[in-house]
DNA sequence: CGCCAGATTGATACACATCAATTCTCGTGG
DNA sequence: CCACGAGAATTGATGTGTATCAATCTGGCG
């Protein structure tokens, strides 16, 4: 079904295929969507690079569909993600020289894109625009500032059950899962190594919390315990 | 459920007068920052907290002068430090109904503070000022990403290390650091223990890479021995 | 002087990493 | 159609960095 050609690190070298589009000025209806006209469409592949950390940073993206990957990666190859983003994420946005950390597809994507300069200006032609980028990243600051908890206070096993739920929050799925990254992302979000993140799961799977055939879908059979474990904050 | 019962944050619970005037309307000098008229100044005495996690965002604060930490704290007393502020630094901005994280005065400390009705009024008015505080928290945001990897792949050497170049940068007091907070709240800040933090500190001392005769005032000896540990992203 | 909180140092424990197979899935070419 | 190979996931055996438990030391202060 999907062609996963390379690894998770090797995918930041492999040549890019990347087909940007510049799309058509999209649907004029104004006040629902302040980004709405300014962006053009993007599409990458599962595992491409959208842009490295330390790139000039001339753009910014906001998500359509899939997921991406924020990350940084140490010059000895330890990586750490620092989010998964999904719909109406947007990232990219820096107010200094370049990108803060790399960008890649999980999954398939299509982005809108945004022109640094344009976007500027149009932030400085409606205020209620930045407003609403001003909004997007506090949610996004609140958001690291948990990842941040769990990272440095949390134990293997609230660490998954963290994820686990958050994700289903994402997906208000009833207890359905769909994990679109692979172990290794979900180890590298988690600070962990994929065997911990492996073990862990299966060992929530034997004590019925959750429950999963494939890997990428996981049902969440026991929430109450699942956030007895997530140790509410 | 906000009172701090355990010894891991015993230190909030010191004895400590409290110290809030509110003060008259700054001085008018327009332009220079623009958010210089709106705030009202208030003081905080060492390890008294300023707001709790979770309560109604009335207010968000400019720290003046003195050393702020953002916290979160688990029901059975694990804490995690987000960040320390100083002069200049903005907090407690949310878009939500609550604050994501505590706010405590790490020495006295003298903030201006900020009415959430009056500066959501005043960003309206002055489009500026939004974009600055835009600026603000993407900064803070770019630093929080580089706290996780951190916190989610770094070991305790590196963390020290990055730690104290980290205040290094921010005092430019070319090798002195002297170091506002106590070795517990640098542990909690750095995902490690007190008994760590202390290890691996005075390990660097006997490298000869840094030295100290109070805790409190750190030289940093070897900034060259100091860097490579720290690893350059 | 004696107390106390903070810092340091030492001995030991353990959660997770590391190293090492094995299994599973799926795409590919003979 | 099936053996083959490769990447992903799982499982097992072992190692280790840091936590934990437990003193001891230090400096400031009533």
């Amino acid at each position: 079904m999907h062609a996963y050609t390379n690894s998770a690190v090797s995918a930041a070298r492999a040549p890019m295929a990347m087909h940007l589009q510049p799309v058509s000025a999209a649907a004029p209806r104004a006040g629902a969507d302040p980004l709405e006209r300014l962006g053009t469409a993007a599409k990458f592949g599962r595992n491409h690079t959208i842009y490295f950390e330390g790139d000039e940073a001339g753009h910014c993206y906001r998500v359509k569909s899939g997921t991406v990957r924020l990350c940084k990666v140490t010059e000895d190859g330890r990586r750490q993600i620092a989010a998964f983003l999904t719909a109406g994420d947007l990232f990219g946005w820096t107010d200094h020289g370049g990108y803060g950390f790399s960008a890649e597809a999980v999954t398939d994507v299509t982005l809108e894109k945004f022109s640094r300069a344009r976007i500027e200006d149009a932030v400085k032609a409606f205020p209620a625009l930045g407003r609403h980028v001003l909004a997007l990243l506090s949610t996004q600051l609140a958001s690291a500032h948990g990842h941040l908890l769990l990272l440095g206070r949390m134990t293997a096993a609230e660490r998954i059950a963290n994820f686990l739920l958050e994700l289903g929050r994402r997906q208000r799925n009833d207890g359905a899962v769909a994990l679109a990254m692979c172990r290794k992302d979900i180890a590298d979000y988690l600070g962990l190594t994929v065997e911990t993140v492996s073990r862990t799961m299966n060992a929530l799977k034997r004590e019925g919390i959750i429950a999963f055939a494939e890997p990428e879908n996981v049902r969440l059979k026991q929430s109450a315990a699942l956030e007895r474990l997530a140790m509410a904050a």
